[in-house]
DNA sequence: CGACGAACTTACCCTGCGGTTACTTACCGT
DNA sequence: ACGGTAAGTAACCGCAGGGTAAGTTCGTCG
């Protein structure tokens, strides 16, 4: 037979294929989160067929658990990373910044995969989702805490709020950029620097 | 018959079911968003069965409607309001946070409509809630540029991003103030003002 | 060349959801 | 008393989505 080939094997590995398959998945649960997102939809945008995502990730909850952890594991490390350079001046949160339009260069979209609402709320997904956001809150928490402290105040329910302030801005900030995808990771840093200093000019 | 009565009127005039239903079903859109609702949940939260929402909503994306204007009409007439009295200075934002925080006292999870990210992308609903979305973003948008101007910055992209961080903003403390339901309003007003002045003074 | 395993698919099952039909009970005006 | 109408339900339909069984093609190694 020279045309059709429709089923049988097209010579993928199998690494490359799920790299396929896990790219097509961030951008379809990002878009519709988990619940809305359809597993046949994801394959067709991999450009194969559903049972073979099933062979490789097992289930709906696999392959979501896979896609956030590739996209929470290197966001996390890197904003560990940045959050050393920030002190408790508002300036030096640029720093922060930085780290996560760098990280999310590649595939921006994945950003919003860390704050889907429609993840089941018990089971192994609820547990690594709320693993990262513990990590993501300590970070930003002890950022806060600090920040406070220089000005007087020591109220722990301000710093949970300004906590909460403050990574609802970053991701006000990649939402943004979701929707302006001709800006360089650069260029959001740079605008972000002037934002920052117009705000705190008075 | 003494018990049972599994069918049958039980007495309670529509008006009252219909609010009932409403206050249910904004409970469980905010909760699990509009593609995960499920309507014989919502009727289980209300305390009758599905064929009753369907009599006096009509559909899924009827009583999704009327939740949305529900929530949204009040909400943007009051904010329309508070927004006169804010002027270019960061601490007169404080009106707007005012507003949104006393027109969500009495259901606060209703905010989480606004910003369901699972509603169809077309249709009455998505027409509806890209005119609420539209309203609310002009509001921002005008106190953005003017605050932007009387510091010297003109990009309108600056502009757009602004807007983008303040309605993050607000979104963020309203969500925290889910996550502490013994909070008034009038608590978080106050805890706004303290924290808008620690920021702006340096 | 043959056969084994890895890469793939078609066709199916089953649960759960949006939506409907046909029926039952209670209130209320005359 | 009684009948019309509003309030309310159980049981069903069609379909979409997660998950599976069984089969097909291709590379590769003896």
């Amino acid at each position: 037979m020279s045309s059709g080939a429709l089923v049988g094997t097209k010579g993928v590995p199998r690494p490359e294929r799920e790299q396929q398959i896990i790219a097509a998945a961030v951008d379809e649960f990002a878009a519709r989160g988990y619940a809305a997102a359809s597993m046949v939809v994801i394959a067709r945008r991999a450009g194969i067929s559903k049972p073979l995502i099933y062979q490789y990730f097992g289930s709906k909850d696999g392959l979501y658990l896979t896609c956030l952890h590739s996209v929470a594991g290197g966001l996390l490390d890197r904003l560990e990373v940045a959050e050393l350079s920030v002190d408790d001046s508002v300036a030096s949160r640029i720093h922060a910044l930085q780290a996560v339009f760098e990280a999310l260069e590649p595939q921006p979209s994945a950003w919003q995969l860390l704050y889907d609402t429609t993840k089941p709320s018990d089971g192994p997904i609820a547990a690594a989702a709320q693993d990262y956001q513990r990590r993501t809150a300590a970070l930003a928490a002890s950022g806060s805490e600090r920040f406070l402290r220089a000005r007087g105040l020591t109220d722990s329910l301000d710093a949970s709020a300004l906590t909460a302030v403050w990574m609802g801005l970053v991701d006000s900030l990649v939402l943004w950029w979701l929707h302006h995808p001709q800006e360089t990771a650069a260029d959001m840093v740079q605008r972000c620097y002037r934002l920052i200093s117009a705000v705190t000019a008075g």
